[in-house]
DNA sequence: GTCTATAGAGTGATAGAC
DNA sequence: GTCTATCACTCTATAGAC
């Protein structure tokens, strides 16, 4: 009745979504996986260290796939797949994301590689589309900055006032200013 | 040799600001403070929250004087003036915004009301400004909520990628938008 | 003596590692 | 489950000002 190591991620994920890296406490974890400390560390022997990376690295492969291949893609459809694929994670603002958190704590030098290389990927392939679909490459760049931010920002703000509407609006705005070339 | 509750705030606010609040031990604050448990215990009988809670209180005070004041008199010039406040306050980008931090964390229930009009003040006073400056009623709302969640991202950005230079060019930008009509 | 500001040993609870 | 370290916090003791 062996668990795969892999069923645990997506769970491990929202108690570190839900408590940050620091407010994950194996008591809360145990809780959250249904299982015993001594199984999770037969899974991740690195302890907590090694269920945040499994977590962050299960997220940049979901963002790859998901997301960064469409971008690479036919562009505008690209564009819009994101903008929904992102709508869709973040549970309309509901859902904080992980990588912006632990960017914010001071676990973020632990796991700075892995945070760097999401937002660092992400922005590039946007930024790729958004010159295939027209955008002049001088302000592609900025533009692509300014969306991955706005993401970020418009998850803090909608949990700051407690309505996630001001994301769904905010991504509303970003994808009209994105396809409108 | 007294010294000043008020003094203790901002050196509380750094240790809250580099640790959130589930990472700021008191072993930390101690440090950060340079006084035993006893003193801190005797201005703060409420212990960590109370410390926490003074701290959302002296940053919402001082945005109400240094930025929202300004934002209700002349009106560019006075959000001309927000963008350089939060150039420095943010440190260019390498300072996180403590109350981001507790937005996105699970403590934020427990400073639900604090961090709420931080956000609400914020937005509402930079809306009332770029309305009289010129932006369309209809749009100055969408776009006051997208500077601050602007500025909410890139500091989430800028760390992620630990690149400042990604706040700098982000109020760059909005601060043109802000101010051509 | 009282009051205020200080330090820090000591409390039980809980942390993460194994 | 067992371990030790650390958690937030309490309490006692001490200093000097009045």
């Amino acid at each position: 009745m062996a668990v795969e190591r892999d069923a645990l991620v997506p769970q491990l994920a929202e108690v570190f979504r839900a408590h940050g890296f620091e407010g994950a406490s194996l008591a809360r974890i145990t809780a959250g996986v249904g299982l015993g400390k001594g199984s999770l560390y037969h899974y991740f022997p690195g302890g907590k260290d090694e269920m945040a990376e499994a977590v962050l690295a299960h997220i940049d492969r979901w963002f790859e796939e998901q997301v960064f291949v469409a971008l690479r893609g036919q562009a505008a459809s690209g564009i819009a797949h994101m903008f929904d694929a992102c709508e869709q994670y973040f549970h309309s603002g509901q859902r904080v994301c992980i990588v912006g958190v632990f960017a914010l704590s001071s676990t973020r030098d632990r796991f700075a590689l892995a945070v760097k290389s999401y937002f660092a990927a992400w922005t590039a392939a946007l930024q790729g589309a958004l010159e295939r679909a027209g955008h002049r490459p001088a302000s592609a760049g900025a533009l692509a900055e300014d969306i991955v931010g706005a993401i970020q920002g418009a998850l803090v703000l909608a949990r700051g006032v407690d309505d996630p509407e001001v994301f769904v609006r905010t991504l509303a705005r970003w994808r009209q200013r994105a396809l409108t070339i």
